[in-house]
DNA sequence: CAGTCGATTCACT
DNA sequence: GTGAATCGACTGA
């Protein structure tokens, strides 16, 4: 017999710690997204960290702009952003305030609400495709700019919270480069910035990044 | 102000 | 395994 999920909300301060610290720590935990039609639960496996201005990757690294504003702000609030002209991926930004560091949700497994998922995730082949990926994370969670900003830590009916969950214990995370990131896995990498949970079914493959070849 | 390319996914071969 | 889709943020002139 299992312990069934803990519901308790995250408290602010856990994601008022080093982003290295936090990101491991964010496995197993559960991010809840009210929507008109009722709520979509996610156990989260897979996650990126991404350390501001510190971080050659990260989009905080050349300083604050109107994308990125929310990363420069309190933790605990999400950090949304469009990319490839298509698709939405969501971030839990982490503390200490002002140092623009976030955790990339990359993966998890939608224990809530599967019904709702699956309707925005029509090219999913199966329920543990709902959300292997960043991108269709979000699809998923019905995140989009829209969301970008919201504080996952506030009291009451949001649309987004965190919940304590069940944390992983340590010898079942895992660790290595960040996914589709530019100078990414090369010899001067010393961080392992991608934590995931051993053995997940719902963990997105590795790809390095390549560079987009020019239209012609 | 034009050029470049992205913290990706999907359809095909 | 390869390439297309698609748009807006950012860069540098």
């Amino acid at each position: 017999m299992i312990a069934p999920p803990d519901r308790t909300p995250l408290p602010r301060a856990f994601f008022d710690r080093p982003v290295l610290e936090v990101a491991p720590d964010l496995l197993g935990r559960v991010l809840v997204r009210t929507t008109p039609d009722g709520p979509i639960a996610l156990r989260l496996t897979e996650v990126e960290a991404y350390d501001g201005p510190n971080d050659p990757g990260s989009h905080a690294y050349r300083g604050p702009t109107a994308r990125n504003a929310v990363m420069f702000g309190p933790p605990g609030h999400v950090y949304v952003y469009f990319t490839y002209g298509m698709w939405h991926c969501m971030n839990l930004v982490c503390g200490p305030e002002g140092r623009a560091s976030g955790i990339l949700l990359r993966a998890g497994e939608v224990v809530e609400g599967a019904e709702l998922a699956r309707k925005r995730r029509v090219s999913a082949r199966n329920d543990k495709e709902l959300a292997k990926g960043p991108a269709r994370l979000a699809t998923a969670l019905e995140v989009d700019r829209a969301m970008d900003g919201v504080d996952a830590c506030a009291s009451g009916e949001t649309p987004l919270k965190m919940l304590t969950g069940t944390p992983v214990p340590s010898d079942q995370v895992r660790s290595g480069p960040r996914t589709g990131v530019a100078g990414e896995g090369g010899d001067g990498d010393l961080h392992p910035w991608r934590f995931w949970v051993a053995n997940d079914p719902t963990v997105s493959p590795y790809r390095a990044h390549v560079p987009r070849r020019r239209r012609s």
